[in-house]
DNA sequence: AGCGTTTGCTCGAAATAGTTAGCGACCCGG
DNA sequence: CCGGGTCGCTAACTATTTCGAGCAAACGCT
């Protein structure tokens, strides 16, 4: 009810994230779930986009993956739930080559962007 | 459990800094409620600490009460636990204008993508 | 082969977020 | 003094999140 209809899938998006996160981080589900203090089948089903988080849990699981909660909320579409801005320049090779010469990330961080940014642009792609 | 304890106080700052916000926009608890699409006895509750919100029901009040999401967010604790008070520009664009850049993401994953790099960044930074 | 552990998942029950209905207190026009 | 209006709040109910217990498949080990 309500503004029902495309939350479905920033829950996916978030999910999706959260799971390219974990295993970039090569933990399990109940390594998290431990760290976070939440219950394994509840990151489960958060990762499959079945639920959707309170703050409280949100946060909980940012810090136990070390960054900012202020990630996965934005997953969570905390813009504008429209996403009209009114400026789009295009143009560009993708970022993918930047990322993968950007000096100022370890070999590790490369990795985990590059992955996020796949998943994104899979996502992005899926029919 | 976990780590409860003080989580009642963001819920009461919350729960204040939203009243004072509808009350200075001159606004009833009944206003408020139908501009944010939420029942007006919630939003009573909401104020004076009874429930904590989620973020679909924060980001309509902000909303409603045109500000962003962000602020609310903010007081419910986003802030970093570690009283660490630091975030900087720094200045780094390096990957940072091609993410921003690339037609292949929404504006959604451009922010998160950004965030996960700043955020690399930072961490790296640190001692 | 077998045993034990770990992986991710399904299925219910408990806790909590959210709603609809209605109450007493207050203000203003008659 | 009575309606009719709004104000904020409480009570009882429904919907959702969150948890604990247990399952099948896949792994290594002797």
């Amino acid at each position: 009810m309500t503004t029902d209809g495309k939350g479905t899938e920033q829950l996916q998006a978030l999910g999706e994230f959260i799971r390219s996160q974990r295993l970039q981080a090569r933990m399990s589900l109940r390594d998290l779930a431990a760290k976070a203090n939440v219950s394994n089948p509840y990151i489960s089903q958060i990762e499959r986009g079945l639920h959707e988080p309170s703050v409280r849990v949100l946060r909980s699981i940012a810090q136990a993956l070390g960054m900012s909660a202020d990630v996965l909320l934005a997953q969570l579409g905390l813009h504008r739930p429209d996403g009209q801005g009114g400026e789009e320049p295009a143009a560009g090779p993708s970022a993918e080559a930047a990322i993968a010469a950007d000096p100022a990330l370890t070999p590790e961080q490369r990795d985990s962007l590059l992955a996020v940014y796949r998943s994104f642009v899979a996502a992005n792609a899926r029919p």
